[in-house]
Order: C-alpha cells, then structure tokens, then sequence
DNA sequence: CGTGGCTGCCC
DNA sequence: ATTCTGC
DNA sequence: GCAGAATGGGCAGCCACG
C-alpha cells in the first residue's frame, strides 16, 4: 500500500503550525506507523528535507527554481519579490503563486495523485541528468512535474530541492519519533543512525525487522561514521572544571576533519558529512598504507595544509586540495599536507566507539607513529594546560579541543564531552553600510549587515569600478568605506527589530531585499581570522564575523581603517608561516 | 576555448 | 562554522 | 541543555554561453 506525497504536505503543514515537539513527535509517529517499509524512508528524507548526501546530489538550487517558478507562472520578478517578502519562504511563495496563477498542465486525463516512490524517483533522476545539457534535462523534468501537482505538493517539492523546511522538526527529533514508533530506546536509534549516516535506512530496516534489528547495526569498514561533535568552552580552566578536573587536550588544527577507512590494502578517506574524497589526498594514502602497523582499521584526524616543513598554512590552502581532480600533481607539490590523527573507532574486528577515550587513543598510539598524532597533554593542572594552549597558538593552531577521558564515541551529539577552545582576538569596530532582509522567520527584519571599514588610500573612482554588490555600496560612499564581512550574528530578534526601525531611516538606495545606507550605526564586531578575500575589493574579510554590541557611543569617524585590518592580517601569520604570504 | 554563474561542501 | 531561541 | 533556524567566506567542479 503506497502512500501520496500530498499527505506528507498535509502533515509537514501540521508541523508548522505545531509549537510542541513532543506533539510534532506524536503526529510523525503516526506516520511512520502506518506506512509501508517500502516507502518509509523516502518519507524520512521527504519529511527532514534531507537525502544522505552520499545518495542523491541534485545540482539544483534557489536559482534554478527561480527561474523555474517564473517560467511557469510568468510573472515579473516584482511579483515574485512583493509575494516573497509575505514570508521569506521559497516554497510557500511558490504556493501562492501557482494558486493564482497555475501553471498550464500537460495532463489530458485524471492523474492519480503521486506516491511517495515516484516523488523519490524524479529527485532520482535530477540527481542523475549529467553532463552536456544536464542541467535543461533537470530543469525540465521539475518542470513538467510542477504543472501536474497541486500548489501545497509543488511548496514542499521545492522545499525538499533546497532542503530547507522550516517546520522545526529536522533530523533531532525525527531519531526521537522513529524510537518512539518502533518501541526502541532512543540511544540505540542515535547509535544506528550515526554509523549508517542514514536514518532513512535504519527506519526501514526496524520496520522490517521489528525491533531487534537494529542490534544488527553496527559500524563496518567502509561504511562512513557521523563524527562525535563538541561543544563550546571559554578557556582551559573552564574544560577542566566542565571535565570534573582533569582531563585530556589536544591541539586543535584548522584544516579538514576526515575518517579514513583500511582493510587490507583498500583506503578510504571520508569528510565530516561523510563524502568520499580518497582521490584528492593519494600523499595520505600511502602514508596510511605504510606507516599504520595494523590490518583494518577506522582513524579520524585532520588533514591541515602545510609548508614543505610541515608548517601550518592558512586554511584557505586546503581548500585548494579538498575535492580536487584536476590539476592535482601540480597542486600537491604547492600544497603539502600533513596528517593527525586523535581517534581510533574500530581495529581488526573491534568496534570501539564504546570505550573510554582514553582507551582508543592508547591502541591508536600502539599503531600509529608519534609525528602522526595530534599533540596531547593529559592535565589538572590549569596552569600547564593554559601554557599548553599558549603554546598551540604560537605553533599557529586554533586553540585546543578538550576530551572527557572517559568518555564513549558518541557521533553527531554535541554533548560536553568535547569542548573547544579557540583563540580570541581584537575585536573591531566598523559602520553597517548596506543591509539585507533576512528570510524564513527573520523575513520582515534588516538582519544581514555589510561590515566595513574606514579606507584611508582613496583613489578616483570611475563608473565600471564594482562588479559585485559590495563593490557598488562601496562606490555609492565614494570608497571611504571598504566591506570586510557580513552578518547575521550576535545580536537578539528584539536588537534585529529595533536595529531595523533605526537602518529604515538611512535608506539611500534599495536594491532588491538589499538596502543601502548611510554610515551612522557603528558596531562591535569579533571573528576568528582575517582572510585574503577574492570577492571584497580590499582584499581582506573577516570569517565567522558576529556583532558584539552596538556602539552607540562611537561615530563613523572612530572606527576602524583597513590598515588595522591589514596589519592584524600580517600578524597571524607572523609567528609561524612568514614566508608563505610572499608567495 | 575561456569565463561566469550556480551548486555543494569545507570551515 | 557561530549565535540565538523555544521547548 | 538540546534541537533547530538563519546564514557568513571561499574553494573546486561543472555546465551554459559567447
């Protein structure tokens, strides 16, 4: 017995009026209780709005569907923004369009509604259009099927195409109903989902199964595994007292995190959200291949991007390495990386998620050579762990990760058994210059500020002088300003609500859901790093920018210049890598 | 054949 | 990735 | 305290288009 894709929509609009989780639980509990175990994990990845991201990639996004709404409603772009601003949410406005103006459909007959299956097909076979043309296939498939269903199926296909659902009920409390429905303790759902990476799948196999089952599964090579999450500390000391005083840290290196899988001679490297990309780092596989003294095995590390000697190198670099396919010899002798390892998940026939943390890092000791694991100091002593974080930094690392000795593996859940710890720097203080509307909840709010700084050096400007919307702001103030960063962090919906009452009155320009304005609200803005930027004409931006605090008691003549920025960019890298920024 | 826009994914 | 918010 | 929503910079790949 199939089920249709509309009473999915019907229940993912309960959800969105639904406050209670334990209510929205309840009603997803139903669900999954009534349909068939063919059909089961479709709606678990129709419902979170979610496909594992190892099944399905479709290559489609906002503006691909833009363009798709207004070639079958053929409306102006005024239109389309007038109806989106109602409520910030692509699939409701599409909704409402198509209601008004419904596409012209193709059917001659009556058409059965569509089924769960053949929704999962069509995102199947957008995933699968590739190459020349692929991307008018993909576009016309979604077409043609918009113009065939209802507007409330049409909102939550494109919903399920951007993955952004808005109902507040994600993958959390969808591992919660699938316990609930299928009579299973909570933890071994987690415990099932994080070492299968796919819930989807878990849920069809207790479906099938019944509730044993899920004792069957267990982590396998090959078989990517959710990483274990951490949280947030201040400081070294604050670790230890969070850890029950004493506790193990290690270096926390800005690079890429992966899990890398062995058996036998076969290698195989995993991202953080579980992709494969064993083909951009070969130096690892062989290192892997020669330096572990073990058969099988699963090691989680990170893989930082480093000068010949082994000195760290901006993140940027990597990035440069992550996912790469062409051009990769060239790039690997411009790039050198190197590996830390810090966990040990499974060796020869053992799984060891379940054992304490101090236990995994000493067999990953046993196996594997001392450069090629991350630097640890086991303290309670918070003066030698602070020294130790003091001296990460000046090795030019991040700051330090702490790990609760004895602690379990327990991926994706962002408990207090993993804390880190990153290096603070100066805050600056810049001028908003332009703003966005936000979306979603924030849709009626000024809720993403362009950051910039005062520019000393100002040269004429000219009339084809921008090419990005940063550029134009910029050029509207005649480049006394220059953009280093937007956004949409550290100040409450109520400072979003009053800021915006204030940014209304220093509109210049508007721009779409973009405003420009006049240099007045001065801002207190802290960030991680300042990078090289290819987009903002300084060249510098700031990642991870958040608000501090408004400074009122600041003017737009007190804040902050790009020479500051540039010199706190020279800094960073001073101590450690001075001679990569030559290059 | 080069380039720009879009997308996905890293942090 | 970071931050805030409702449950 | 957890789960969810909102959304940052920047990299490579890939396709569309001139």
């Amino acid at each position: 017995m199939s089920t249709h894709f509309i009473e999915l929509c019907k229940l993912c609009e309960q959800l969105e009026k639904e406050a209670s989780r334990n209510l929205k639980v309840n009603i997803v509990v139903d669900f999954l209780r009534k349909i068939s175990s063919e059909e089961v994990k479709f709606a678990v990845y129709f419902i979170t709005g979610k496909f594992p991201s190892n099944l399905l990639t479709l290559n489609v996004g906002y503006s691909t569907i833009y363009q798709i709404i207004k070639k079958l409603s053929n409306i102006s772009d005024n239109q389309y923004l007038t109806e989106y601003n109602k409520t910030g949410d692509m699939g409701e406005t599409a909704k409402k369009i198509f209601e008004i103006y419904p596409p012209k459909t193709q059917k001659t007959f009556f058409e059965q509604p569509s089924t769960l299956t053949e929704v999962y097909e069509i995102f199947q076979k957008i995933a699968e259009f590739t190459g020349e043309s692929s991307r008018v296939k993909k576009q016309r498939l979604i077409e043609s099927f918009l113009s065939k269903i209802t507007p409330l199926e049409v909102k939550y296909f494109i919903k399920n195409l951007i993955g952004e659902m808005r109902h507040g009920f994600s993958e959390g409390l969808m591992e919660e109903a699938v316990a609930k429905a299928f009579n299973v303790e909570l933890e071994k759902v987690r415990l099932a989902s994080m070492v299968t990476g796919d819930l989807g799948k878990v849920c069809e196999f207790l479906k099938i199964f019944g509730k044993d089952g899920i004792e069957k599964i267990s982590l396998t090579v090959f078989q990517p595994i959710k990483p274990m999450l951490a949280d947030l500390a201040k400081n070294p000391a604050e670790a230890l007292i969070r850890h029950g005083g004493k506790t193990s840290f290690e270096f926390k290196l800005d690079g890429v995190r992966i899990q890398i899988h062995k058996k036998n001679s076969n290698v195989k490297i995993f991202s953080r959200r579980l992709k494969e990309v064993t083909e951009a780092f070969p130096e690892i596989v062989e290192k892997i291949k020669h330096e572990i003294k073990a058969d099988s095995f699963v090691v989680e590390g990170e893989i930082i991007p480093t000068t010949k000697n082994g000195k760290p190198l901006p993140f940027q670099y990597i990035m440069r390495r992550y996912g790469r396919v062409k051009n990769l010899e060239k790039t690997i002798k411009n790039i050198a990386t190197t590996l830390y390892l810090f966990d040990l998940l499974y060796l020869d026939g053992e799984v060891l998620i379940g054992k304490p943390f101090y236990e995994r890092r000493k067999k990953l000791e046993e196996i594997a050579p001392n450069q090629m694991l991350t630097p640890q100091l086991i303290t309670s002593n918070p003066v030698e762990a602070e020294k130790f974080f003091e001296e990460a930094i000046k090795n030019g690392h991040e700051g330090l990760v702490a790990k609760q000795l004895e602690s379990a593996y327990t991926p994706g859940i962002r408990g207090k058994k993993w804390l880190k710890i990153k290096k603070v720097l100066e805050t600056l203080d810049l001028v908003i210059l332009a703003a966005e509307y936000g979306h979603g909840y924030r849709h009626d709010w000024l809720s993403d500020y362009y950051l910039a700084a005062k520019n000393l050096e100002v040269k004429p400007i000219f009339e084809k002088d921008y090419v990005s919307f940063a550029d134009y702001v910029e050029k509207i103030h005649n480049d006394r300003f220059k953009v280093v960063g937007k956004t949409f962090k550290g100040l409450t919906d109520e400072e979003i609500k009053t800021l915006t009452g204030k940014l209304k009155n220093l509109i210049l320009e508007k721009h779409g859901r973009a405003v420009i304005l006049k240099p007045k609200i001065v801002v207190e803005v802290a960030y991680s790093e300042i990078q090289k930027s290819p987009l903002y004409s300084c060249g510098y931006a700031l990642r991870f920018a958040r608000i501090v605090r408004i400074r009122e008691d600041k003017t737009i003549d007190e804040i902050d210049t790009t020479e500051k920025v540039k010199e706190i960019f020279e800094k960073q890298f001073k101590t450690t890598t001075s001679n990569f920024l030559e290059r």
